[in-house]
DNA sequence: CGTCAAGGAAGTGTATGCAATCGCTGTGCC
DNA sequence: GGCACAGCGATTGCATACACTTCCTTGACG
């Protein structure tokens, strides 16, 4: 096997969750890979005990799929539940964004609206990866803009969810400008504290992303069933 | 210590889990109350491995506080923690309402607004306990008939968390009869597939009820304050 | 040739032991 | 009298050992 780098061991098992779910997320494991203790304890240079528990905790957040006396895998998602994922994810954006437009503080209306144009640069440039990265600081700022922590919380663990399935978001063609129109027209309510508008603004850029994602996901599963 | 009944032991870890969850929520474990591995293992006639896993979950889904090297205690919430879970759950059941109002077959509207007539019943007789479950069963069918087990997870989640600080509910004098009147609101509305109007009532429902158990909360933490 | 059963290997579930950390108490010093 | 520090008990974190379940393989029988 293609065993990776040479595995930069936390020693707690902490370590191993933020480790793990960075594979997981970022795609170096792949939706269906198993997950096997005594192989991820003698890569990790630890014991299985806290590899399962570092999996107990991806179980709960919903990474790993872990099914009694059958081990642990990357968590796979049937096209139902990634839709549910989808739309739940469209509703909660909404939600924030109406929030965030009655809530946020001058400087946070200030500071949301400064990256958001600072980021027109990186689409003039076509700078697929900074500009993923400003993706996910912008739509972090609706979030805590929202002002209700347990929000924060529910959206967080969806985002993080879903990260498998939308990896190549950013690689269609005219995608990154259409985000950023998308995002304009919800700062731009939020600005002037139309929380409707908001609202109604999150939710179609969330659904026009997940249709984009659906289509990847779609192809990706396919060729991943196709070699398995 | 009045450590409590004989304690039945399922004798597997989700035995464990489901225990827990049960006297955390029921309350016979109040927030606060620390959670000894040892004490708990003997007490339920496991080794410490399996409570640390229970412990894991527990703390995962948020009902145990968890901190490194320094034990396990029953989740307990800020007041701001507290408000934005009421509010999460207000504008997740909302947006239930709204998608079942859409979604629902004709069966399940139909059950729903049979289990809701048959409660009327308990609200006469004044029974407290048996509505306290029609309640819990009204509004799973509401999540189940928004026909999407993202945001029904989701739901769930915030609900078992919240359960321990509202048990008190329906102690309120007059409360069963309003709450079944706000349902009726809420059936009304997703009998004639309002959606607008579901998804109002059911915010203002979650609302209402969140006002009295912040009251009842705000009493016992205060009680509990005093007692350590 | 296909099917089923039995055996074995792999991997997880649980138990226990040891080391390290945290909090507390008691003592000495300022 | 109050504060700081050291020693000690209690409890968690991690490692290892053992038992049980599952799955795959192999062989025999229909």
């Amino acid at each position: 096997m293609a065993s990776g780098p040479p595995v930069r061991s936390g020693k707690t098992v902490e370590g191993l969750v933020r480790a793990l779910a960075d594979d997981i997320v970022s795609g170096r494991l792949e939706p269906g890979a198993r997950l096997d203790e005594v192989s991820l304890a003698q890569r990790h240079e630890v014991s299985r005990t806290p590899v399962r528990e570092a999996l107990v905790r991806l179980s709960a957040i919903g990474l790993v799929d872990r099914q009694p006396n059958r081990g642990a895998v990357v968590a796979v998602l049937s096209d139902e539940h990634l839709n549910s994922m989808f739309e739940a994810m469209a509703e909660l954006e909404g939600v924030c964004a109406r929030l965030a437009a009655q809530r946020m503080t001058t400087s946070e209306r200030n500071q949301l609206d400064a990256v958001h144009r600072d980021a027109a640069r990186l689409v003039y440039l076509g700078a697929e990866e900074e500009y993923a990265q400003h993706n996910v600081d912008f739509h972090q700022r609706l979030y805590a803009g929202a002002h209700n922590r347990h929000i924060q919380e529910l959206v967080s663990l969806t985002r993080s969810r879903l990260a498998p399935f939308r990896r190549a978001q950013f690689r269609m063609p005219g995608r990154l400008a259409k985000s950023w129109d998308e995002h304009d027209v919800i700062v731009t309510a939020i600005l002037r504290g139309d929380a409707a508008a908001a609202e109604a603004a999150a939710r179609s850029h969330v659904a026009i992303v997940s249709d984009a994602s659906s289509e990847f996901v779609h192809s990706h599963q396919k060729a991943v069933a196709e070699r398995g």
